[in-house]
DNA sequence: CGCCATCACGCACAGTTCGTGCATGCTTGA
DNA sequence: TCAAGCATGCACGAACTGTGCGTGATGGCG
């Protein structure tokens, strides 16, 4: 069960994933030691994913991001499947979640312009046999954008 | 310019965004010094926004999240910014998007379950007088979920 | 109520990492 | 051909990290 000093460390961690024992101490006020056992202990027990660095888009020649609505043509676990070993391989995509409502699925994707992205959702997507139709949009403006998770400390 | 060290270091900080110079330098074949300027550098330069951890959903309480489209009632650039204001002080909207397309903005929401979905959307969402419509998907499923840009080195 | 066991804590310390000064070699331009 | 600039690795000092150990607090049991 996590206690009031692990949802301070995992809540800093989301905004600064990078600070060690020494800083994440000084921050909820506890020894360099005792966190360092509490922050490898969080990561030991799987409450931790992942450290990740997020890049500028623009510093890695992304210049366009879009959502894609998906409608599969099948539902059964085998199209399912060979779906996601499909969309594994497509490093343009970043995120695939499964939907309730209309949409089965929502892709979250990442090109370099108008054109490649056009030839990933007509060469990549819409040409995998498991898709019905795709509808895209194009990300226009980034309001927020955050992976942290709401954490009530 | 970012040159081919650069492109590897920062393909490899979005998957291990907490290794130090030492692990870097091993995997990029640079020595440690140099990968700690390179590294130092690449901030400094603002390519990378952040390192964040990224944590279990479970582990922090999270039960459910869902998109939410929205359409607004005015697009001037004062509801824009009214709106944004909200949504910032908003800790379960995690994303936050301008699209082109019907909707006008897509949220990606976490909350602990549906009860609590259902409060953030009727009490703050569409309570808000920009917002004209709102559609939600939950997500059943997380087929794929990276942060990660796609990066040629 | 007392005792014992367990757990969380901070201190001390050894090992490792990090960042920077310096020397060297390579490349480019004049 | 020479000089300047840049990238590199080595050496080293400072800081960090992780672990052993002792201590105190808490809870349960007799």
């Amino acid at each position: 069960m996590l206690d009031a000093y692990d949802l301070k460390i995992l809540a800093l961690w989301q905004q600064r994933g990078d600070i060690g024992p020494v800083e994440m101490g000084e921050a909820i006020h506890l020894s360099a030691s005792q966190c360092s056992r509490r922050m490898a202990a969080l990561k030991k027990a799987g409450h931790v994913r992942g450290f990740h660095a997020v890049l500028d888009p623009v510093a890695v020649g992304v210049g366009l991001m879009a959502y894609v609505l998906l409608t599969m043509k099948s539902h059964s676990p085998e199209a399912a499947d060979a779906f996601r070993m499909r969309i594994m391989g497509l490093d343009e995509v970043m995120e695939c979640h499964k939907l309730t409502g209309e949409a089965d699925l929502i892709l979250k994707v990442a090109t370099r312009d108008l054109t490649s992205f056009n030839q990933l959702l007509s060469h990549r997507i819409l040409a995998a046999p498991e898709v019905a139709t795709a509808r895209s949009s194009i990300i226009l403006d980034e309001v927020k954008s955050t992976t942290a998770l709401p954490i009530r400390v």
